[in-house]
DNA sequence: CGAGGCAGGCCAAACGATTGCAAGAGTCTG
DNA sequence: CAGACTCTTGCAATCGTTTGGCCTGCCTCG
């Protein structure tokens, strides 16, 4: 009160471009440092702060310019306001519309996302974890679509305090969450659309082996076809190598798809393991003179931003992604809450529905002399 | 020297998961907080630490899991290691790769990208700007390819101090340094290649007149064009409207080729403003009957993931995405090291040379009775 | 009239690292 | 042998915020 004259007045020591610090509005607004940070974060203190001390302490920081400096708050809160993000393949197109939804869902939380790239690498993946720990990131989200490395390290954050999720990707053990799509439901889905569509001659090109969305997809496959009643022939069913690049996909729904035009086995219709698989199989397909839909229907897995480009466009299996990135920050954020409020908190394992999304690359199977 | 016995043992107050400080490797070794410092840092003054003293002291810092704590760091010493990664959209394919190169140059200088999208909202990229200034980041690079809002603001960044770059975009005047492809190169390399192929009746999509990039493309075209003696027939030339959605360039790509049919022009190719509107178009085209490339060859221009996939595979100029974003990185990183080395700086600004990308939905044109 | 309550706000101690300054111990020079 | 270097290392201030206490009036109430 005493020196409310002279408003808004700061001596800076020199000319230099110093940045204003929270003793400047303090200095300048006749209050102490503490009062100014009470009033600024609206502390449970700031109940007992006069309105006009308020208003007064806000106005000079708006003047000023004054913007507080997260490190130095860190250092006393604990707080960092950020969250790690790791993707252990940017490129793999899965990964957009995830880092989108994680990215919305942060900002409405005014935190921002520190972002990191594996390449499938684990050293890379510990490197990265290290330089997260030391900026240390109040969670760490972790998208594992396309994971071929052992990552048991994730478990360890559970014990460092720090909450952690993952997307597309489930840890053993029941440590971490997770947010995933329901595989056996899309399997389902999938192949019950090419069921209605009349196909029964169905060709598979089944996911690689050390994924995990492979074994769901298939079982929901098994589970359609044994209650339908449809056979699945077993020449016409291949399954992809492992490998660390996502974008292998479509290399493989290519050969693969070569190979099963070269067993002479009829099929009008053919299930991929996901979009990129799906694309390949397209392009081998129509190389060989095999029109699609016309005369072989396919199906994806997925809807990554490009199957509703690519000619024809693709029949597949939504996952939700946007929506799968905002849970997992939903959920990693509860658990930071809980944890300053020393409440109990659980994790959750999280199985989203799949959404079956029809394009032009499947239509009605035209009648053939063989009705299984 | 003095407690050189019981080695690495700390004294920890509680039993809590308390986290190592330096002060802990100080204690534990039996050397002060200060040494510790120079000696972790490897600071100028380690010159003079002994040998044994280092090895002492690193040895006991690993035993104990010391970790740097940045924030701690940054207060004293001004540097975060972090730096401000900005798009405009990063739903647009074109950004991916571009990420990926800033993301693996920055690793190498064991920095950490805080990443921004502003979903090409004005509001949203201030407070993002707002955001990364309270976490101090070192540099600021954004990522502009789709630009509609105007964001003079980061011309203030280098008054505050902090160094950018602009990555697909160029700031008017002189103060921030930018990275682009030779769009006019480009354009140019497109059209010889299809002058080449002897394509004589050509089809433009241009770009929307808001973008950056449209100009100078077509400036190559008309430039080549010249040189060439080709006729460019202003009733096959169209432009795109600007609209925020990069994504939108499909869906104009393909109602633009529609309207291009429908003025029954015949025209054996078509050149888009980028490989979108080249998907779009030949997506047009194939509905209409007309085969790609038999019928019509395609051209596109940036060179995104998805092209390589499309069917037909798009021929198009290829920006080195993937070292634009390393570039960007290495010249804010330099920008840094000067202002801590005291240095003189100027910005700078790049073209990059683009590269033609030859594919299927370009071949040679068929002998028609005219020939220009 | 004294005890207690409360509104309103300030003091000063952290937080974890960096660094200018200075001192102690040898070594060398004149 | 005094002084001048050269190494090694430690002290303590400092960076910008937050926060647990504590203090000061003033009001209320028995």
């Amino acid at each position: 009160m005493m020196q409310s004259e002279n408003p808004v007045l700061v001596k800076r020591h020199s000319g230099k471009n110093q940045t204003i610090t929270m003793r400047d509005v303090a200095n300048s607004s006749g209050f102490s440092p503490a009062t100014v940070s009470i009033v600024l974060n609206n502390a449970p203190l700031a109940r007992y702060i006069a309105p006009t001390t308020k208003k007064r302490i806000e106005e000079v920081a708006k003047k000023l310019g004054y913007r507080p400096n997260a490190m130095a708050r860190f250092l006393r809160s604990k707080r960092s306001h950020s969250v790690g993000v790791m993707f252990f393949d940017i490129t793999d197109p899965f990964c957009t519309p995830v880092l989108r939804g994680i990215e919305n869902a942060l900002y409405q939380s005014s935190y921002v996302p520190i972002f990191a790239d594996a390449h499938n690498q684990r050293n890379r993946f510990e490197r990265y974890l290290e330089m997260l720990l030391e900026h240390h990131v109040e969670a760490l989200i972790v998208v594992a679509n396309w994971l071929f490395v052992d990552i048991q390290l994730v478990a360890d954050l559970s014990k460092r305090n720090i909450t952690a999720a993952t997307i597309g990707w489930e840890m053993p053990g029941n440590d971490v969450s997770s947010v995933m799509v329901d595989n056996e439901a899309g399997g389902r889905l999938a192949l019950e659309h090419l069921h209605h569509l009349g196909h029964r001659k169905i060709a598979f090109i089944r996911g690689p082996k050390m994924l995990i969305d492979s074994a769901p997809r298939w079982k929901g496959i098994l589970k359609l076809a044994h209650s339908s009643g449809l056979e699945i022939d077993p020449a016409l069913v291949l399954q992809l190598p492992d490998s660390f690049d996502p974008n292998s996909g479509f290399e493989g729904g290519y050969r693969f798809t070569e190979e099963l035009l070269q067993r002479k086995k009829r099929f009008t219709a053919l299930m991929a393991f996901d979009d990129l698989t799906a694309l390949g199989a397209i392009r081998a397909l129509t190389k060989a003179g095999v029109k699609v839909p016309e005369n072989c229907s396919v199906v994806g897995f997925d809807d990554v931003p490009l199957s509703s480009l690519s000619a024809p466009s693709l029949t597949t299996v939504r996952q939700p992604l946007e929506a799968m990135g905002n849970l997992a920050v939903n959920i990693v954020m509860e658990g930071v809450n809980a944890g300053l409020e020393k409440r109990d908190w659980s994790i959750s394992r999280h199985k989203m529905n799949p959404e079956l999304v029809i394009r032009d690359s499947t239509q009605a199977a035209v009648l053939s002399s063989s009705d299984d």
